[in-house]
DNA sequence: CTGTTAGCGCGTTCAG
DNA sequence: CTGAACGCGCTAACAG
């Protein structure tokens, strides 16, 4: 491979270097590279042969920077993430010091997937430092026009970021459920969630359920919640809820600390994997069997928990298409197609497995 | 909280605008904003701190593309990943399809948090797709310096990727180990893993242990093999070795197919926790014990792995610890300090739970 | 200390 | 179809 040559000196190559050597104007070159001349025939056809054929040879890629600048456009999207903050625990404590929670991972995976596809990047943001002001972060990337919109995800019920972008003037889609109307938001519907796992459960025979859920600050849980509350009055069972056992003491100690009570439900449900596992790890020890004595259900919130874990009945929660389809949007949106605004639910799927039954015939 | 107001119409903020505000020119307003005007006294600082205020009170942010074009510079740092595709396999086949293998989970978060702390933003960039060549996207990447700087990882034995960038003039660190010298790397000692996982083993009295690897294409492969042959002709021991289970059909599969032949080892270390798991279905479904009858030793990848498994064995790998030192290294050198090539090495840390126990006796 | 001027590399008029 | 000229928003070198 010959080592192409150009005047530049830091080795760049820029419209200007190939315009040179094929001896017409930078413009000419732009427009041939940009397809604004057709491939035709004639002595117009040759020269932009001519032009793309050194483009190639000196391996010239347009530098983005200029490119943005001159386009209005970064070609980039930015996905805010919530990184957790150290906090004491022990292993069943599914707080970590600077880890990001699992179900990041099948998000950037499908992300940055589904937005290569459209030619874009990914660019992660995260909040939640020690010193940095979430709103803050946000109003930097999206008056700084770092990317062209934004996927934020993990929201609150008195989430104020749709408000800060859509002031910013950067479109944006929200994973998950948008407390505000009128946003294109795209999540699972945490509602059928909370509805299915205890309708589910009740449908087994199960009339005590205890029920593990995410903080009620966070859409997700407010979702879960009121599912679980209209499938408790249509259904008629007892149900004994805990949402703040993940970030408190972790489920498997919060099952632990039950099983020293009398009448220990016949039912668990946790918000996620790691919960399900520490409070099959507590009740193992206590020599409760599973499914024997006590179901277990939970949320599959990535998917290669699946393999970890295939004795687990699970309420599949689709991140992965979630976050590609959340992906598809924003890029038809920055590709000027009219995305009409709206929350789109997608549905819990149950995948009944091994850690479920019936209760035991007492 | 006021509406700011100002000329541009589709809502940016120009210092060309705070500079009309405020009555001074645009570079003035640049130069006090980027602090080449210090706060002093008299009509300076007063006029100076008009700036500051209008600035603060119109929300300006420097528009990216325009600031990067100007400094030669992005303040962007890529990641390249390597994502799976799609292929057929049971529960235990650790192929998924366009989804991250879990340890980018922890690079991707240390790595994030730390070029954070230097004003630094992580860009993923991805490779591996089915029309995508890797070699491809890290020239464009490289060359339309769309970062300053890249992150590779997973090196092969045969990787080109170094010289790709050095070629296109780009700095970058490899997370891992480097086929290629002279360049900034680090990484898990790799050869240690394969050497203390077989020393471990041998000092617990194992004789004969079931080996697998990751592929000896990648150098984390190959030095768990160089170190675990180093371990085997210093103790004398017997090892059998597999390195294509992973992606062949699952280290469950592989485990079950062994357990049908006679003198099943009495160890078995497997390349990672999802390994290590679907060893020990096998073998708990056959019926033997761990670690009674069979120790089970792995790698720990994931931090949150510790919590599903608290009960392996493992070799800590420390990859958020990598990763941030290959991001503060980055950083470093995007600075201009002088980073001294070479490989680093950290060493992996033995964790020593109840998935390990000397043989049965014979 | 401040304003003027000249780029950064590219896209896009507007004439010829 | 092609070249010249201007602008994107910001930084930096040069005068005053």
């Amino acid at each position: 491979m010959a080592i192409s040559s150009h005047n530049s000196e830091n080795g760049m190559v820029r419209l200007e270097d190939i315009a040179a050597k094929v001896g017409v104007s930078r413009s000419e070159v732009s427009r041939v590279i940009n397809g604004r001349v057709r491939a035709g025939k004639g002595v117009g056809a040759a020269m932009r042969q001519r032009i793309l054929d050194a483009a190639q040879e000196m391996n010239y890629r347009p530098h983005r920077a200029a490119q943005s600048l001159a386009r209005g456009r970064t070609d980039t999207v930015a996905l805010m993430m919530v990184i957790y903050k150290q906090e004491e625990g022990n292993f069943h404590t599914a707080v970590m010091h600077h880890e990001l929670s699992p179900h990041y991972h099948e998000i950037i995976g499908a992300l940055t997937y589904t937005l290569h596809q459209y030619g874009i990047n990914l660019l992660l943001a995260q909040c939640g430092g020690e010193d940095q002001d979430p709103q803050d972060v946000m109003e930097e990337i999206a008056r700084s026009r770092t990317c062209d919109g934004m996927v934020i995800t993990d929201m609150r019920v008195d989430d104020e970021r749709p408000q800060i972008l859509e002031n910013a003037g950067l479109p944006y889609v929200v994973r998950g459920s948008s407390p505000k109307g009128g946003v294109v938001a795209v999540g699972i519907d945490n509602f059928q969630v909370g509805y299915q796992a205890i309708a589910y459960l009740h449908g087994l025979g199960h009339r005590n359920v205890l029920f593990f859920n995410i903080g009620q600050d966070l859409m997700s849980g407010q979702g879960r919640y009121r599912g679980m509350c209209a499938a408790r009055e249509e259904l008629g069972l007892h149900i004994e809820y805990q949402d703040d056992a993940h970030y408190k003491h972790g489920i498997y100690n919060a099952v632990k600390e039950r099983l020293r009570l009398p009448d220990f439900p016949t039912a668990v449900f946790t918000e996620d994997e790691l919960g399900a596992l520490g409070a099959i790890h507590a009740l193992e020890e206590a020599g409760r069997r599973i499914p024997q004595d006590v179901s277990v259900m939970t949320c599959l919130n990535a998917r290669f928990m699946h393999q970890i874990a295939p004795h687990l009945t699970v309420l599949d929660l689709h991140q992965a298409e979630v976050a590609a389809e959340a992906g598809h949007l924003l890029a038809k949106m920055l590709r000027g197609d009219s995305v009409t605004p709206g929350q789109r639910f997608l549905a819990p799927q149950l995948d009944e497995r091994g850690s479920t039954a019936p209760p035991p015939a007492s």
